[in-house]
RNA sequence: GGCGGGGUAGCUCAGGUGGUUAGAGCACACGGCUCAUAAUCGUGGUGUCGCGGGUUCGAGUCCCGCCCCCGCUACCA
């Protein structure tokens, strides 16, 4: 048993969500996390809302509201969403809490008095309205190369050509066409050369592990190559105070988002320990080097969770060339693993809200079951490529697989086990077809579990229903509706196929955990397969305003393996677990689309 | 441009370290069964494994070149 840190990518707060946001780092962390509880590991599962930066500020000044306004909607929204599909994390918290505001400047600070910031002068565009930084690629112009009108600040996307924004010939910010103005200003720097060689070893060591996904791994000891520098403030007046002197009271100059965002996963894990009751808790996952970390993403956060966060970490702790003695919090474990999925597109089309090529959580939680969701998902999700999510593939999986598949197993044993003794009867002797059946179902355990582990859920869930098919054809061949005459023969094959399904069951939960419970239910339990997380106003631990968060008691998870049926439990005529769609969904959503 | 991923049956995709007649699901056809949300079970594939070379006794799997698709390219989050 270990303990286990399920580190999830932080959803940012400029709007809802939609649902490549959570197949990319939702579902697949919940799976993980389901799974490695029912194995027996010592998880913490920690997130939260990301709620600073520019386009924060930006999407406030549209719906002319202040940023915590805005970002106060939107992680209520979020916590809804994340909290509706069943993603257990044991805290989902935000970042304008006091306790990250504090975090994050502790963390600063260790990194400051260690060395590894440098404090550098800088030239870049303002915003004369407003002072605040225009990042690069809020601003256009003409390409000073091929003269195209459009280019970017930080490319020209007619040339292809990289450009810096003062180069652009008539530059104008695409927030409100204003000049932006180019000054020189002061910031920090995080010094990444000086945590270079820290960062490759530590690189070299987790890809001789040959756990990490190949594009990871080469896509981090790539941008390793050509490292340098990075300001780690703005000039901003939304964020976190930088807390040294002239500085923590300038209401312009705020640390830079990432920097912030990244500390999430730390915060988050000390806010956890402090409303359990054992402040140091967190210290079990984040300074014992046997704990384990993974990390949840998609693949656009990968440098920051391959190079920014670690870099931060070994700084803190101390571990770059110019070394240094950690703080307070210690020393500080680095990722074990940076789990990166790929993105998914719809009906063909990259998500954009902005041209509406979009479903938001919201709107499929509430046309649809979200299991459903979840096993399209873990099924045919952007794990290790791009992965297309259309309404007619949608449907398909969930009518012929999920319904067809698992469904229709669950029902017809239910069913036979109702009509023909109302409870699950005993089991006579063996014959070699029902020893067969269950050794299969109870390697599926081992199998599915092990794929799980490694992050490969598209093949592991390809796997559990491939035994789910095996148990169909058992019930076939064992014709039980044809043995009425032979009781203790009819009882043994119903009694089999009442183990399967509750091993199936077990083994599916941690994709399908509500329908796990819904199955739990049919066969006499009490639903309580897999616990589920729930939504809580809770009071900000240092004074400020309270917010929404989710958490959960995932304390009585069952184990990983074979639980026998106990003979007796009721078992009456079952209503179907799961909805089957009915085609005409797939235009009615793509007439949606069209609206 | 740089880096990375992909191009395998009508469709969606599996195929670590090269080796028996290249697989699965869906769709389609035929047959069986009737417990089950018309669900299920069985049978049926002559696929240039993107193209061209090469290494090898042997390559979808390794090497070189080329074509096409997608993503990332850092002070956007």
């Amino acid at each position: 048993m270990s303990k286990v840190l399920s580190a999830v990518a932080w959803p940012y707060a400029n709007g809802p969500r939609h649902i490549g946001h959570v197949a990319g780092f939702g579902v697949p962390s919940d799976v993980f996390s389901r799974y490695m509880r029912m194995a027996g590991h010592d998880v913490l599962m920690v997130s939260g809302t990301d709620e600073h930066g520019t386009p924060i500020l930006i999407a406030a000044d549209e719906a002319g509201v202040s940023p915590q306004e805005l970002a106060d909607q939107n992680h209520r929204l979020i916590v809804e969403d994340l909290c509706g599909l069943g993603v257990s994390y044991d805290l989902y918290t935000r970042t304008t809490t006091r306790n990250h505001h504090a975090v994050v400047q502790q963390l600063f600070l260790g990194v400051y008095h260690n060395g590894y910031f440098v404090e550098q002068t800088t030239y870049g565009a303002i915003s004369p309205s407003t002072g605040r930084t225009l990042p690069d690629r809020y601003i256009e112009g003409t390409c000073p190369i091929c003269g195209y009108d459009g280019a970017r600040g930080d490319q020209c996307d007619n040339c292809g050509n990289q450009l810096d924004p003062h180069e652009l010939i008539n530059p104008r910010s695409k927030i409100n066409g204003e000049t932006p103005e180019f000054i020189e200003t002061q910031h920090f720097f995080l010094d990444l050369p000086a945590l270079a060689e820290a960062l490759g070893e530590w690189l070299d060591e987790r890809e001789a592990t040959g756990l990490w996904r190949p594009n990871v791994i080469r896509f981090s000891q790539n941008i390793l190559k050509e490292i340098k520098p990075r300001a780690m403030t703005r000039d901003i007046d939304w964020g976190i105070a930088v807390p040294l002197d002239g500085w923590r009271d300038n209401p312009t100059k705020k640390l830079y988002v990432w920097f912030d965002a990244v500390v999430g996963y730390l915060s988050a894990s000390i806010e956890w320990a402090r409303r359990s009751g054992d402040n140091d808790a967190w210290r079990q996952w984040w300074n014992d080097p046997e704990a384990l970390s993974y990390y949840f993403m998609g693949k656009d956060n990968i440098t920051f969770h391959s190079q920014i966060w670690p870099a931060e970490l070994l700084a803190y702790s101390g571990k770059g060339d110019k070394g240094g003695t950690p703080g307070e919090l210690g020393v500080l474990n680095l990722p074990t693993e940076v789990v990166s999925s790929e993105f998914l597109t719809m009906e063909g089309k990259k998500f954009s809200s902005s041209k509406k090529v979009v479903i938001y959580v919201r709107d499929m939680r509430a046309r649809y079951q979200p299991d459903a969701f979840r096993y399209f998902v873990a099924a045919a999700g952007p794990e290790n490529q791009d992965a297309d999510f259309t309404w007619a593939e949608f449907v398909r999986r969930t009518n012929d697989e999920l319904v067809a598949g698992w469904g229709n197993l669950v029902n017809r044993t239910a069913n036979l086990i109702a009509k023909n003794f109302g409870e699950i009867p005993a089991c006579g002797p063996l014959a070699p077809e029902d020893e067969a059946v269950l050794a299969a179902t109870e390697a599926a355990f081992g199998v599915v579990g092990d794929l799980i582990g490694r992050h490969r859920q598209k093949h592991a869930i390809g796997d559990a229903m491939r035994a789910v098919a095996e148990v169909n054809k058992y019930v076939s061949d064992s014709e039980p509706w044809k043995i009425k005459e032979d009781p203790e023969r009819l009882g043994t094959v119903l009694h089999v196929m009442a183990q399967c399904v509750a091993d199936l069951n077990l083994i599916l939960s941690p994709f399908l955990p509500f329908s796990a419970n819904a199955v739990d239910l049919v066969f006499g339990g009490v639903g309580d397969v897999q616990p589920m997380p729930r939504m809580e106003e809770a009071d900000d631990l240092d004074g400020g305003a309270g917010y929404p968060i989710i958490t959960g008691d995932y304390s009585g998870v069952r184990g990983w393996g074979r639980a026998p049926v106990k003979v007796g439990s009721p078992v009456g005529k079952p209503t179907p677990v799961f909805i089957k769609l009915d085609p005409a969904v797939v235009e009615e959503e793509l007439a949606r689309l069209e609206a």
